[in-house]
DNA sequence: CTGTTAGCGCCTTCAG
DNA sequence: CTGAAGGCGCTAACAG
């Protein structure tokens, strides 16, 4: 391929009149730019070399969005698809590029931070919170950490869990239900995608740290359920990873193994909509026999049958918060952290329980 | 931020050694490894810049999928999250990045693909095909074009668009259909989004240049019917684009605008499933009053209700095979053409009109 | 308004 | 196994 010292010779000019002449046009005469212009279209060049551009200017013009999940997955999620899209968004204001980047696995997910050509990260809510941190670290980029439990001196977007969870359990103990069980998202970090029952007291349930907003969410339960006298440790808990099908195979254990519940607190709608649809395949009619929240309010929590109750949360601001931070970050000595409000959506999926307190069939 | 140099005197070695150290470090002595490691560790270096490295090497590892709509756009469209996700597979598998680029418009669609840092593109089915193709080529990597009318000399991946269609409309007329109209996705660029009604007769719809599925579909659509004696210029068109917001426009203007036909052709999927929630919503039953074809297969064309009878494509493989094209390019001396086939899928959505030939209401 | 100069940070010969 | 040198393609600063 041509470079500019090419176009430059053959249009009798120095490279710096070409460089001109594609980055302030104004400033050459037109009838040099002219020469030089056709120059550039006689050899093919088509502008100065991003890659020449990005280590002269020390930027990549692009920002980074590290998902915790495959990118395949990532499209077949909802939630993700809506974080995207706010992300995106921003991106498209600010003239940039976006480049997902996964963290499945440890080794993805050190290579895309290490090597990515971007200006800066959007960490979110992947497993391995330190290593990433600590890369992004090292990276000198600026960067936010979404929905993740990160150290203090890294700027951080969350989101308030614990109150909506609360919200929405006290929603179902204010309708008088009182059997509850928990469709939960991944407690640990695993290998394993689950889904994995845990019935009352099983022990494993205490492993709660890998997620922030797993465990939030469950504090939140937890809140609401020991004010009316339950200790959440006597609730059965399904734990599930949200998508599409993995969704799907977590509800029907959920309905397998907890068969007695009248309420079931979802932490995600793709959970919440799955257990609806095997709730329905199985004859069980949702509020009437069996009353689902879920979390988040994606779009398709109106449109579900019966529209989901859920507590909402601004997926796309936050999306879009995310990367408006990225392209005007905080000095570093003064990180700063955001905690997005929720807000309980009561649509049709929740109802008084039975007055006899059983199910049908 | 240090520097490769910095690490390289702080640990009393050369610039190179430290080099070898990050990218072959089995060539130098454990010794000397260990100093360097702890001199990085202390500059807080983190590796080579990527930015140095790709103009180095000439290469950005990661490519470029150019879209035909928004980023948030194309995060609420089924077909193309599929697309992504396919493509998204192949990057992964090649230890890559992929780089969202969108040409809505002009500009950001130029901009994208002269500035990205990539080191190839996928170009899916833009507007302004002649322009990116142009752009592409000067910018000297290779690409693909997905779905769109390129030139001979530049390698693509078709669909069998209007077999697929031809089919579609066959097995309508095979059931008894007569009285039919298309669902069309848009006909021409343009900067309105619809949705459009098109009656018999109408010239405008001849204008079908600007996108290559849009015009191949309706081809075979036009095919079919002329077999059974219908002119396609007396068939209603209602044009819209796909998209979950636009869908369902179009599928409203179209039962406002087209009351008598008992089977609609949809361009896709997602028109389809529209066309039957605003069927649902006015008392219309499909496939008893109104018989629906789709096109594409994306995932919800199983789930729907009723489930949908679609032209399936490969969506995933589609983008597979793409991405695969730009990490294993053709000489340009020889492009490579790709034609994918598709497959009539019947479910429940379509059956014999009434014996009546009335709709219901 | 145009041309010259000096790197941006790295990697790859090649010589030691 | 290590060090020195050259250049990837560009642009900012300055001199003319």
């Amino acid at each position: 391929m041509a470079r500019m010292l090419d176009v430059a010779r053959t249009a009798g000019v120095s490279r710096s009149t070409v460089s001109n002449v594609f980055n302030s046009p104004e400033r050459v005469r037109p009838e040099i730019r002219k020469r030089v212009e056709a120059a550039a279209r006689a050899l093919n060049y088509g502008g100065p070399d991003p890659r020449a551009r990005a280590l002269r200017a020390g930027k990549a013009n692009a920002i980074g969005l590290v998902l915790p999940v495959s990118l395949t997955g990532a499209m077949h999620h909802s939630y993700l698809r809506n974080f995207i899209g706010g992300v995106a968004e921003v991106c498209d204001e600010h003239h940039a590029g976006l480049a997902l980047l996964s963290a499945v696995d440890r080794k993805a997910a050190a290579r895309g931070v290490r090597e990515a050509l971007v200006d800066g990260f959007v960490l979110h809510n992947p497993a391995e919170v330190e290593m990433l941190v600590a890369l992004a670290e090292r990276r000198g980029l600026p960067f936010v950490a979404v929905d993740m439990d990160a150290p203090a001196h890294v700027s951080s977007i969350l989101l308030d869990n614990r109150g909506g969870a609360r919200r929405a359990a006290r929603h179902l103990l204010d309708l008088g239900h009182r059997r509850f069980a928990v469709l939960s998202l991944l407690l640990e970090r695993t290998g394993d995608s689950g889904p994995f029952y845990h019935p009352p007291g099983d022990p494993d349930r205490r492993v709660v740290e890998s997620f922030h907003d797993t465990r939030e969410r469950l504090a939140g339960f937890a809140d609401a359920l020991a004010d009316a006298g339950i200790a959440i440790g006597d609730v059965p808990i399904v734990e599930s990873r949200s998508g599409d099908e993995d969704a799907a195979r977590g509800a029907a254990l959920l309905l397998d193994r907890a068969p007695e519940v009248t309420a079931v607190l979802a932490m995600a709608d793709d959970s919440a909509i799955a257990l609806m649809e095997a709730a329905r395949r199985r004859g069980i009619a949702v509020p009437a026999d069996l009353s689902v929240v879920g979390f988040d309010d994606i779009p398709q929590a109106s449109l579900s049958v019966p529209p989901l109750t859920t507590v909402a949360q601004p997926i796309r601001e936050k999306g879009r918060r995310a990367a408006h931070y990225v392209f005007n970050p905080h000095p570093p000595a003064e990180p700063q952290h955001v905690v997005l409000p929720v807000e309980l959506v009561v649509r049709a999926s929740t109802a008084p329980p039975r007055s006899d307190g059983r199910r049908r069939g």
